[in-house]
DNA sequence: CCGGTCATGTAATCGGTTACATGATTCG
DNA sequence: CGAATCATGTAACCGATTACATGACCGG
């Protein structure tokens, strides 16, 4: 049995555009990354499930073995209803912050890579945002949605900005107290 | 068996001072709660463990009933070398920007919400942060930790301000395109 | 034809939470 | 004395990842 979580992931993926299994992960991977995931664990059971259901079709796409996996009008009802609900939050787990927190225990050195890592993937999440905002903005497919994508995109880069800006202030603070 | 994490995060906290098991699971959750959580399911097994390659010692406290636990000079070293290895970091699940992205099939009024309670949480949470600033600056007690609980505190701050910011532009550009 | 990618699925395992069982202590 | 809190632990369950098994397709 699939959670509705990764229901909502799949059938919204499917409501852009039909994809197979696999080309649904390397979706969800690279335009919801910095925010979602799931693995292919998830992601066939629950379009096996899907298609018990009536929410997924199989229809045939241009290679034989390979299944194309298209959301159905009871899917589409469905996504509907999974939106609307509020899916149930993880509670926080931040490796990175745990261990400075404790940084007594491991010196000004250790703390410094610690930032200067988590610096490093913030500067690298803004190049990766840059480049599907102008994939986005180059998009005359879906500009209904694209209202919508943009707003997560923003909530990335702003968070990628205060990390970037805690990593500096933190690299100052924690050299000066060495 | 228990995880690397817990290990850090129970020896950090005993590190500071000598608890219980329940006093430990509610520093964690008042303390580190920002960016860690431990349930006692975790905690109580991984304190068991721990006692029993010595890097832990129960302790007679006030309460007969209720075992102290102190971290033993052999944790401290334990203790040092878990801050100084990388955690695993668990991919990101974002439910609130995973529905939003959806925000076609959920409508204007629905977003809206969403991006509302997300402020709202931000608000709250920068509240409880300057509470436990002004704890941290109050304490002179462990001057030598507070740097470091400064920085982790700091990144708190920081992005939840961003997210404030990120809400109030999205309330206006969601309200705009209505 | 051979290696890399596309593709579908399952089984084992794991990290973690929740719920439950049990009892002592404290305070009004 | 009764309710709330403090306290310790276990068992069941669950969501999710990883590894594995299998094979078609495509390009060089």
């Amino acid at each position: 049995m699939s959670t509705t979580s990764t229901d909502l992931a799949v059938l919204g993926a499917l409501s852009v555009e039909p994809m197979s299994g696999y080309a649904l992960r390397e979706a969800i991977r690279d335009v919801l990354g910095h925010f979602w995931s799931e693995s292919f664990g998830q992601i066939y059971p629950a379009l096996a499930s899907l298609e018990a259901e009536g929410f997924v079709e199989r229809i045939e796409g241009s290679r034989p073995t390979a299944s194309l996996f298209a959301i159905t009008a009871a899917g589409l009802e469905r996504l509907r209803e999974l939106v609307r609900a509020p899916l149930p939050s993880r509670p926080p787990r931040h490796g990175a912050l745990l261990r400075l927190y404790f940084g007594r225990h491991l010196g000004s050195a250790g703390c410094l890579e610690i930032v200067d890592g988590a610096h490093a993937q913030a500067i690298a999440s803004l190049a990766t945002y840059a480049a599907i905002r102008a994939e986005i903005e180059a998009d005359t497919e879906h500009t209904d949605d694209a209202p919508f994508w943009l707003t997560t995109l923003d909530f990335g880069e702003r968070t990628a900005r205060a990390t970037v800006e805690w990593a500096e202030a933190t690299r100052r603070a924690l050299g000066a107290t060495k």
